[in-house]
DNA sequence: GCGACTCTACTACGAGACGTCGTACGACCC
DNA sequence: GGGTCGTACGACGTCTCGTAGTAGAGTCGC
C-alpha cells in the first residue's frame, strides 16, 4: 500500500469524511476539497496535484462530472488502516520462514496489551464473529 | 515512531536477530553488522551512517566498547511492530473526538477479519490474558 | 618509534517523495 | 467575447535514504 504524506492524508480525510466509498456518493471536486482545507490556505492547483498523485497511488478513483473530476476514496478508511496494520505485522517476518508465528505472535500480544479495554472488547467481538459461521441476522 | 528505509530495516533486523534488548546482549559493532550484510556488499561507512541515523531516530542505543561502539535495538521488534500498528490505528482519529470508537472500531474489525486463523487465536489468547488479573505462574 | 590497521566524525551527492505553485489552454456563462 | 473555472504539465525546494569518501585519532606489532 502506498505511504501518504501529511497533506495527502489530510486530503484523504476530507474524502473519507464526505464520500463513503461503495455506497453511492458523488465524491468531491478539487474545489470542494480545497474549500474543506481552507484553513491551510492552499492554492487550487496544489490540491489538484495532490489528488492527482493520490489517484496515481490508487488511493482515490475519479470520474468525470461535466468538465471537472469528482474524486472519492478507492477504499474506506478502515480498510486502509487495517492494511497498514497488516503490513506492520508483516515486517515481523524478517527473513524467517513464513507460516511460523514467531515475532508476529509476540507483536500481536504486545498489540493486544496496548489497546484500550473498550477496543479490546471490540477486537474480541470481531474475532468471535469471524470464527462463527457468520450470516446471522442483525 | 520513526519510519525506516529499506536498508535501515535490514540493519535493524540484524540487530534484532542477534541482540535481544533488555536481556544483557553486547549488541553488534559496525563491523559485525557489515559482515552480516555482506551479500549487499556495502561500504563500512555506509553501515556506520545508517547505524548513526538509527541512533538519531532513537531506534538503537549504543555504548562504547573500547574505541568502537556497540549498537543494540532500543526496543524489541515486537514493540516496534505493535507501535506501528497502534499508529496505523490512530489515523482513524482523523480530527474526530477521541475516546470515541468510530473508525477505530471498524478498522479493528477489518483487521480481525484479515489475520489468519492461527493468529486470530493468538490474538484472542492475548486479549484474554490481558483481561485477566494477570500474575499467574507459568 | 613507525607504519599498517581500524574506527569514528563529517561531509556529500543523487534519487525519489511531497508540499506547493505557476502557466498554458480549452470550455462555459452572460 | 471576455471573465471564470477546470485541467494538464512542468517545476522547484526540502527531506529522507542509500551510498560513500576523506581526514584524523587510537592501537598493535616489530
Amino acid at each position: 500500500m502506498a505511504r501518504l504524506g501529511e497533506l495527502e492524508r489530510a486530503v484523504m480525510d476530507v474524502l473519507w469524511a464526505r464520500g463513503t466509498p461503495e455506497p453511492p456518493s458523488d465524491g468531491a471536486t478539487v474545489r470542494e476539497v480545497t474549500d474543506a482545507l481552507a484553513d491551510r490556505d492552499l492554492a487550487y492547483t496544489t490540491v489538484m496535484t495532490v489528488l492527482d498523485r493520490l489517484a496515481g497511488k490508487g488511493m482515490v478513483v475519479r470520474q468525470r462530472d461535466g468538465r471537472a473530476w469528482r474524486y472519492q476514496p478507492a477504499a474506506p478508511r478502515e480498510a486502509y488502516i487495517a492494511q497498514l496494520m497488516l503490513e506492520a505485522l508483516d515486517i515481523a517476518q524478517a527473513g524467517e520462514a513464513a507460516a511460523e508465528t514467531g515475532d508476529r505472535g509476540a507483536a500481536l500480544v504486545r498489540f493486544a496489551r496496548s489497546v484500550t479495554g473498550q477496543e479490546a472488547e471490540l477486537l474480541r467481538a470481531a474475532l468471535e464473529e469471524q470464527s462463527r459461521p457468520a450470516g446471522e441476522g442483525t
